[in-house]
DNA sequence: GGCCAGGACACCA
DNA sequence: TGGTGTCATGGC
């Protein structure tokens, strides 16, 4: 298996877009909350949930936890899937209360069983479960998403169309820092959004960007 | 009116 | 392991 280092795709983007500033959230447990919603769903339709929760609860988890299952699919209807979505974000959310939602705390006491404790957790699969790893326990990881598919498979890479097999294939240096897996995933996803189809793709500015750098 | 968006999961072969 | 159907809303 051809393992790749993204390291130069990297650094070309970051000097191309500049830093990303990806996910702005006033707190983490927005970040976690905007995870949930956000899966398979435009940004737009999230807020319209995010709106809703944070007019009823503030975002407080604890609040949100009071609420019926009922009340909470009303909420975040706009989101869709919000059956099971309700599921999911109720068992996450009290599954960070158990430790206060003490992002730190859990990184401790998981340690590196912490992805897989998370993929434990209802609703919460392989791409959720690194974004939440980047984002809220600020630890690097390669966040394999359908932008980062495509983009790959443009710069030319074969086999790497579902998240797994994308994954297995990054391979990260050492000094890969949680605040590079934020920025790194960030530029991805800005420039997945400019560059839908290959022929976008081939009008960018990563058209030239050889596939010799990268390997 | 059809298509898509920052997935997950059950089911099947 | 890999493919397919289902879950649902709002914007274009």
């Amino acid at each position: 298996m051809q393992l790749i280092n993204p390291m130069p795709l990297y650094h070309k983007m970051l000097a191309e877009m500049g830093p990303s500033h990806w996910w702005p959230a006033d707190s983490k447990i927005e970040i976690v909350i905007g995870a949930i919603l956000v899966q398979n769903t435009n940004w737009n339709n999230v807020d319209l949930a995010l709106t809703n929760l944070r007019r009823e609860t503030g975002l407080d988890p604890s609040r949100i936890l009071q609420l019926t299952p009922q009340q909470v699919q009303e909420l975040i209807r706009p989101s869709g899937f919000y059956v099971n979505k309700t599921k999911s974000l109720l068992a996450v959310l009290h599954w960070f209360s158990v430790d206060h939602n003490d992002f730190t705390k859990m990184a401790a006491k998981y340690g590196p069983k912490l992805r897989s404790a998370l993929l434990a957790l209802p609703g919460v699969g392989e791409e959720t479960a690194d974004s939440l790893l980047v984002y809220v326990f600020d630890q690097p990881a390669f966040i394999a998403d359908k932008y980062a598919r495509n983009l790959f498979s443009f710069l030319g890479y074969r086999r790497i169309d579902t998240y797994a097999k994308l994954k297995r294939r990054i391979k990260l240096p050492a000094n890969f820092d949680d605040r590079d897996a934020q920025e790194f995933h960030g530029l991805i996803d800005e420039f997945g959004k400019q560059c839908k189809t290959r022929e976008q793709f081939q009008k960018s500015f990563l058209a030239s960007f050889s596939l010799t750098n990268s390997d």
